[in-house]
RNA sequence: GCGCGGGUAGUCUAGUGGUAGGACAACGCCCUUCCGAGGCGUUAGCCCGGGUUCAAAUCCCGGCCCGCGCACCA
């Protein structure tokens, strides 16, 4: 095990989830270090995905209706169909197996898989005949209700929620695009084989933005703010570019401003929360690497000791998912959008003329009509009735130019999507603060933490572990907690001992109470990174912290220096 | 899911068929202290299940977990 886990484990960020029933891969228990820090990173994700823009967070069901899923299109594209060699034991994914052996698609289905096999009597590499084929479906089922039930999935991913309340949404925007919705929370994915510890989970924590807007206007006015910043990119084709947000959308390396925002957003946040910049990338999608719903996609990649992994992905998904649920549902899923002025606009429509419909049709008629209505003016018009092409005699219908006020018209919103897999970037941010230096002569461990991220912010030390020195600890101790500090109390061991105790975890700040502590109400304040101490006054120990616990500043700047 | 290698206190580790040992950590007492001091003591372990054997941490089989490779990662 790597030296970070092992330390990970030890000091009680992150567990092994039912361990002593054995364990079981894909799951893992944040214990209250690890807790802490992902707590921090939500807020702070929500500070700035959520109160920062004109966005507003809900919280729906983990477990989702079958519909939702054959409408999202996860119950089909989730599914892989998966192809067993009964000799060697090989297990392929069957359309990829097929395409490389016979080089073309073919459908996901058990029944397409079989016939192939059996039409080409398809073999494993070793020789070996195939098992009749299996799907696999990705999403964990559950049954809801006693019986038989009704068949249910725990979510893959918080995004449907959303697009399923977007009829309320909306009204509560009153109708106006561009706005966000978030959902932070659990979502399931029953992962053929979980490996490498935190990185792939069945159980994990999103924090995701659908941010719909016009489909014409995939701009943000923060823009602006981003136009001349610069990342790093790994576009399409592998080419790598340093450049500017604002000269990438231009090229068409990205595919629109609105895109280009939320990497820009999403790198400042990775940094603020403690991820390394230059361990930090933006790679684009290739084209066949794309979900089923994405029209351009971003990947955030941190570098971590199993390499490059995505911790955020930011996706274009169009109008597919309202569309989609639009037309599964037949709820309307548009937004009427007022034209400044109204227009005047002349077109042909067809009128029905129920008096020649109504004989030839019967109680058909007013379904003909209804159809009618709906079709492109032409001397030839075919309908179509419960699957049937019937066409309507030239005689049932006129044609007419009319002219029309326009006031608006109703559009399927599009929405830009990031999404951020907070499991990820907190254990990405965990390796990328680990640190070791040297202290008087003797290697230290180090979690050098953002201060606003760490756990446990401040220990207060009694020098000696007795009075007066305890009660005074603790009478601080408390103090810090009234005003939100999350403070620990410490008198055990040697103070060196404690010093390191709390620079392994990522305290930033240690205060500790001395003999001169009871001469004139000052304690110390030692600052984890350089182990500096300055002499301050217990009266304003609360208000510097809170100013230091919301900056970067040295702590020398606030007191008399101790030590180096 | 397949193949290979592993699994001994909280952590690291010794132990190859015959009483499971150490280091660090934790806890208590003593010492009293500004960068993992010292002394004494305590807690605590053979992943789970089955088999072979008089006897299994040790050998065999199955499961679970971890690592690596393959596959998978919408």
């Amino acid at each position: 095990m790597s030296e970070i886990m092992e330390m990970l484990i030890r000091r009680g960020f992150l567990w092994q989830s039912f361990e002593i029933y054995g364990g079981i891969a894909g799951f893992i228990d944040y214990g209250p270090l690890g807790n802490g820090l992902r707590r921090r990173l939500e807020n702070l994700w929500r500070e700035f995905f959520v109160v920062n823009e004109r966005a507003v967070e809900i919280d729906c069901p983990t477990i989702g209706i079958e519909e939702v899923y054959v409408a999202s299109g996860h119950a089909t594209s989730f599914t892989d169909v998966a192809i067993e060699c009964s000799e060697c034991g090989k297990v392929y994914r069957a359309d990829h197996y097929v395409k490389e052996k016979l080089g073309f698609e073919i459908d996901e289905s058990v029944e397409a898989v079989r016939e192939i096999l059996k039409e080409f009597d398809l073999r494993c590499e070793c020789g070996g005949k195939f098992k009749d084929p299996e799907p696999f479906n990705l999403m964990f089922e559950t049954k809801i209700g006693p019986g038989r039930g009704k068949k249910g999935y725990l979510r893959p991913e918080t995004a449907q929620g959303i697009f399923i309340a977007f009829r309320r949404l909306s009204d509560y925007f009153r109708d106006k695009l561009p706005f966000g919705v978030a959902q932070v929370g659990r979502s399931y994915r029953n992962e053929i084989s979980p490996r490498q510890g935190v990185i792939r989970l069945r159980e994990f924590n999103q924090a995701e933005l659908e941010y719909f807007v016009h489909p014409e206007k995939k701009t943000h006015p923060g823009f602006e703010n981003y136009r001349e910043k610069v990342v790093k990119l790994v576009d399409k084709r592998d080419v790598e570019h340093e450049i500017e947000l604002g000269k990438a959308v231009k090229k068409g390396i990205i595919l629109n401003e609105l895109i280009a925002y939320f990497i820009a957003k999403t790198e400042e946040f990775l940094i603020k929360a403690g991820i390394d910049r230059s361990k930090l990338r933006f790679r684009q999608h290739k084209d066949d690497e794309r979900a089923h719903y994405a029209c351009d996609c971003w990947d955030a990649e941190v570098l971590t000791s199993y390499g490059w992994i995505e911790v955020v992905g930011i996706a274009d998904r169009g109008c597919y998912d309202l569309s989609r649920h639009m037309e599964y549902s037949g709820e309307d899923m548009t937004v009427f959008i007022p034209y400044k002025e109204p227009v005047k606009v002349k077109k042909k429509v067809v009128i029905p003329d129920m008096k020649k419909l109504g004989p030839l049709f019967k109680k058909k008629a007013k379904k003909v009509a209804e159809e009618l209505k709906k079709m492109v003016p032409s001397e030839k018009i075919v309908v179509v009735l419960d699957g049937e092409e019937v066409e309507v005699p030239r005689e049932c219908y006129r044609i007419e130019e009319v002219e029309e006020i326009v006031h608006g018209e109703k559009v399927v919103p599009h929405v830009i999507e990031p999404s951020f897999g907070l499991d990820r970037i907190t254990y990405a941010i965990l390796e990328h603060s680990f640190d070791t230096d040297v202290v008087d002569g003797e290697e230290r461990k180090v979690l050098r933490l953002k201060r606003w991220m760490a756990p446990v912010q401040v220990a207060v030390l009694p020098l000696l572990s007795r009075e007066p020195f305890t009660s005074k600890a603790l009478e601080i101790t408390n103090e810090l907690k009234k005003v939100g500090i999350f403070t620990e109390y410490d008198d055990s061991g040697s103070i060196g001992r404690r010093y390191r105790r709390y620079d392994e975890i990522g305290t930033p700040f240690c205060i500790t109470v001395d003999h001169q502590t009871f001469e004139d109400e000052t304690v110390t304040l030692r600052d984890r990174d350089t182990t500096s101490q300055i002499r301050i006054a217990i009266k304003s120990l609360s208000d510097v912290l809170v100013n230091l616990l919301n900056s970067e500043r040295d702590i020398r700047e606030f007191g008399e220096v101790f030590r180096e």
